[in-house]
DNA sequence: TTGAAAGCGTTACCAT
DNA sequence: ATGGTAACGCTTTCAA
């Protein structure tokens, strides 16, 4: 039943000419005469040609293809985020292929070897969850193959990485918070292994140095941030005088606020609310949720062209440090018209 | 500064074995002594060696490599798909590529064309949007290679394909609305080239018959199902009398539902709402929103695994037809409690 | 403008 | 248990 591939050779065949001559004509490389490229791409056509990519590799020793390493397939965010890197690598020629970590760090390692067998001319990552040791890298950097983080990103600022300011993000939405009269700000977020989690904290704290509030360890909460993580978090908020919590994702924000809803606390009067990443979610709970907004699309394309310069250069390890910018969304929920 | 790559012929003259020794140990044949097999392992290792697949491909003429598309990568019933999928294949030592349509067929296209090339032993595939004519997975077809089809597949009944049965779940929910004691109920839906909507709008048809209610076409609002979509076709339902809307997704269901409640709509007093998925936003919106739950993990287990005994048996393309059940959620939109 | 031929790194058949 | 060797299908240098 299956038929044998078409190669260049049987193309050559049927055309009396050579696979070099076909080769070159698939292509378009300009030794050959347009009348000769017309009819090798017409016969390839009509025979079912295809092109073997893998013979194409090995000969060629690269593969035009780069990789992206995500936490997880499932939000907006992410989509927009790969979709402008495909849009980047296509137009360059370039393939992209995709895996999720499931925010562990042992699939993150599975992926980075499976991606370097695949030989990929370059990496783009966001990091898991719990990643601490970052040498499974090294695979890549040792041998001079670029790798780009996004967004979760090491924490040694040398590395090449696109990423929004976190810190002055979470300052921003912290100020918010106590210009809306809040004193005892709860803030819930994430592995501090990440840098957006560690980042946010640092503004939320230095937001509070700068208005003369206390810093009190007891108002962090750290958990894995998902729904799940915000409804407990909600029975360690009340009946403590919390009139204000900033959570570093939208999912746990709004699951954190509708069970407090739930136990009788009243949004935004008894106590703000903020979230951070402006999902479909923090606009459509009740009240609005107040967020910070950040650009995913515009991510995906800048950390993709950026990895693409860095190959065409031949220069080795990328250097960039991109500071996207981000915007506050103020909504009810921080009391905005109380 | 790029190191040249280690190949089985090095590790050969540098234990005094052939290639094809080396190959063998490598792979734990078993015609190969342990011992061997150790010291292959350990000296490989040892020299930075990695395999390089393009070879191994080229050779065997397989790629142990299945592609999956799907429309977009931004919910958690996606994500779950693919860890599911991912699951199975990585178990059986396969690897899975990954690509979004975006919801439209030109990209479908494109992708498919990229994982012909790419020489996947099988597809998976859930379709976009405006998908009408599928004869571009012909391509696979025509080569015997497999194409299973899940969620959203082609009316042809006969194609290999894994779903929830969407007409049944269109009825469950309608005749909820209808035991609520709705008369008049709006169902916005989707592109009625997809089975998921098309059979929802079927089953939703037969729940009216069976409670002789009539049908009325205005009834029926065909959008893009996303969040704005939702909002509009609030404008269009409010005033009407409308009793109920059942939305073919949350996302719709829920967009729509606050922009009634903004417009003063009182849900469920005035009217009923139920959604389609058991996204996580349908549990965190005011009042939460009835809907469907269906087995998303399972979904891209079953498909995988379904896909994989194809390939072992080399039967050609498959013929299986699973329908996985899916249960109705009743929440507060719906008028639970009234 | 075209052709010949070497070689990319494996695998698998056939020997030994 | 191990070795020799011919493919796999393409690209690219050199030659004509």
């Amino acid at each position: 039943m299956l038929h044998k591939e078409v190669t260049i050779y049987d193309i050559a065949r049927r055309l009396g000419l050579s696979p070099s001559t076909i080769s070159r004509g698939l292509k378009g490389h300009y030794t050959v005469s347009l009348k000769t490229q017309q009819k090798i791409r017409d016969t390839a056509e009509a025979m079912g040609y295809r092109s073997n990519t893998f013979a194409a590799n090995l000969r060629r020793q690269r593969t035009n293809t780069i990789g992206i390493i995500i936490p997880r397939f499932n939000s907006y965010f992410m989509s927009e985020v790969i979709a402008g890197a495909e849009k980047v690598t296509n137009e360059a020629g370039y393939n992209l292929i995709i895996s999720q970590s499931l925010e562990h760090v042992e699939k993150e390692i599975r992926n980075v070897k499976t991606m370097f067998n695949n030989r990929i001319d370059g990496l783009l990552v966001s990091l898991a969850e719990d990643t601490r040791d970052i040498s499974h890298f090294n695979l890549f950097l040792d041998k001079g193959i670029p790798v780009l983080f996004f967004d979760r990103v090491p924490p040694d600022e040398r590395l090449p990485a696109i990423v929004i300011d976190n810190e002055k993000a979470g300052y921003i939405i912290t100020t918010h918070l106590i210009a809306q009269g809040a004193q005892n700000i709860v803030h819930i977020t994430g592995n501090q292994l990440r840098n957006v989690y560690a980042d946010r904290l640092k503004g939320y704290q230095k937001a509070l140095a700068e208005h003369g509030i206390e810093y009190r360890p007891e108002n962090i909460i750290i958990n894995g941030l998902s729904e799940q993580a915000g409804i407990q978090a909600a029975r360690q908020i009340i009946n403590r005088g919390v009139d204000a919590v900033f959570a570093a994702n939208d999912n746990c924000a709004v699951s954190c606020m509708n069970e407090l809803k739930k136990l009788g606390v009243n949004i935004p009067r008894d106590m703000a609310f903020a979230g951070f990443n402006n999902d479909m979610i923090s606009r459509n709970v009740d009240p609005q949720l107040t967020t910070i907004n950040y650009p995913a699309f515009e991510m995906g394309e800048i950390a993709a062209r950026n990895l693409l310069e860095q190959l065409e250069k031949k220069t080795g390890i990328p250097s960039v440090h991109v500071i996207l910018n981000s915007d506050l969304i103020v909504r009810a929920s921080s009391g905005f018209g109380k």
